[in-house]
DNA sequence: TTGAAAGCGATACCAT
DNA sequence: ATGGTATCGCTTTCAA
């Protein structure tokens, strides 16, 4: 994997600029921005020792430079209503929508690509100047995200991803201690054979949460099931049937997050059993729908709104060159929402 | 309400820039910026008067001159997993992003404010030179929303959103028509006490999904009843009760969006009715989550990612000054998707 | 084909 | 307290 520091660098001057790349490619400035520009109204020699000089360097063009001068931004205003709350990334950006606003800022976001790797463009908003900070925000993403858009060396904070390694502080949930107290929670109430419905384990909180499963599992001297999902609806439908094809089947399924507990539920109840009764299912995230399956989903709610808003602020904090955060993650504790797709969990020790 | 054309307009020449202000205001381009971005270092009196010229001349500040000269942006890149398909909004930001990334275009979205104006700031954006386009969206909208932004007079385009009164193109769902059929399948399975579960009236896609059930009740001479809820789950919930008061309950509830009707099911599943046999119900927007319900919910889908694609495409080519438009409102067919919270709607003649 | 120079609109320093 | 002016980084004529 690419990390931020084989990236080229900044100088300690600043930004790179369109006249550092000139002067490195021994050509004028405006050659160099007919390089980038216009490419085929420069000869190919210069044009191709530009290319190389603007790499070598990291050039970024500037974007507030260059919509003044040109009058054209490329860019869409999108008007939405505020945020819903559906799921807990919308949850979580309200919060965020809610402390940047207040605090006079606006927000481009930026989606990533498919295969969860930045656009080029937003490489260039990064660097190019036309932003004072990042915020990374992931639930579900696998290892390798949007890291070269912070080569920008931009303040920056992780939001419901663990960048914490490369020294960027990260807002967080407890996932590993919050599923362990739940799976050891199910443990007391008499569930023996528990199952873990998973994702691609390069995911951070499939990781942390599967080994909070296993932490309680093996305190009791339990063997681990796992089944495998990829996070959405139908991937936990398909492991119902997975579940089903077992000759043992577990009495308790603990999933990584809320959709695939709602698809595996109706899986099961599909082919006639019964929730709690025969099979108790948790979810995690702690969405609206949770409250409106049947019966009820048990699960671990992220408090995502005040995350957002938690993160927004350390964001700013660092931006405004406060002191920084002495620590490198902020953990916050997963709460308890319990409905009836698992028998009362009474007052088991947490 | 505020019209936009009670807005400020733009004189020919352009955008106005902080020196008009400055020579209508009678002093000189520093003292206005300062009256401006730092009040309390210029004397109340001169202050009051570019406060005065700037209201009138209806000045909005160059963020990229601004960001270029200041070197701060208060602009947050929010870096996101790509867009999730939850509820129309998020399917339709799908197509808005793909189509923008590749044609080369950034996107800001900015979020109304809970009371559904636009903030300050986004007006700003609007008018201050930092997006080419404005693209409108919102689907639980009440009148008087986005407008004044638009009055930027930049190229607009609304998506699930009727600006067409505005001579801004819109991109539409068949609402009205939709609902009529639906209304018609049921009565003509049988149903002869339909009810709506409708929201504020002043939101567009109510009136008109009211206007289809009415349309086709009045058809066969039958008598509406009108539930209130305000889209969301627990306002679907809310009806139930209001639904269970009747002393005549409607065997078919038409509900203005699957929130509701999820909310709505879950009141009368918990009162031991049965759906679809005692009430059918339907919903509108086709969520993924209207097939994880029980029973499944039939509704009516917008084809939400097209119709985004669709949107951005139209705003591009508004931006790019080709012919515009000959149409004011494009209208997109809704779905039927027929689950379990209705009987067979077999082969009715639509 | 390349280089020099004139702005784009706003801010902030330095005078007054 | 106010006004003049250099400057932010880049694009774009206009000459060479």
């Amino acid at each position: 994997m690419k990390t931020i520091d084989e990236l080229p660098e900044r100088t300690a001057e600043g930004p790179v600029k369109l006249s550092d790349v000139a002067s490195e490619a021994r050509v004028a400035l405006s050659t160099a921005s007919r390089a980038l520009s216009n490419p085929e109204r420069v000869n190919v020699k210069t044009r191709m020792r530009v290319l190389a000089a603007a790499a070598r360097l990291g050039y970024a063009s500037n974007v507030a430079a260059r919509s003044l001068r040109s009058g054209l931004s490329r860019t869409i205003l999108v008007i939405m209503p505020p945020w819903r709350s559906r799921g807990v990334l919308d949850d979580a950006m309200r919060g965020v929508d809610a402390k940047l606003m207040s605090a006079g800022y606006s927000m481009i976001t930026g989606s990533l690509n498919e295969d969860f790797t930045a656009d080029h463009r937003l490489i260039d908003m990064a660097r190019g100047g036309l932003v004072d900070g990042i915020l990374a925000v992931a639930n579900e993403l696998p290892a390798g995200g949007p890291l070269p858009v912070l080569s920008a060396r931009l303040p920056a904070v992780g939001l419901m991803i663990d960048l914490s390694a490369h020294g960027i502080p990260s807002v967080l949930t407890n996932d590993r201690e919050a599923v362990s107290a739940l799976t050891s929670q199910l443990i007391a109430i008499g569930r023996r054979r528990l199952a873990y419905l998973g994702a691609p384990s390069d995911n951070y909180h499939d990781v942390e949460r599967f080994a909070g499963f296993s932490d309680s599992l093996q305190k009791e001297g339990l063997a681990p099931t796992r089944l495998e999902g990829n996070f959405d609806f139908a991937s936990g439908e398909r492991a119902a049937a997975g579940y089903l094809a077992l000759e043992q089947r577990p009495d308790a399924v603990v999933c990584a997050n809320d959709d695939m507990a709602i698809g595996f539920m109706k899986g099961v109840c599909a082919a006639g059993l019964r929730i709690p009764e025969d099979v108790a299912v948790t979810g995690f995230d702690g969405g609206e729908f949770a409250a409106y399956t049947s019966p009820g989903l048990t699960t671990l709610r992220q408090p995502a709104e005040q995350m957002g808003a938690a993160s927004a602020s350390l964001l700013l904090q660092l931006i405004n060159g406060e002191d920084p955060p002495v620590f490198q993650r902020m953990i916050v504790s997963a709460i308890l929402d319990e409905r009836g797709s698992t028998p009362a969990l009474g007052a088991a020790k947490r």
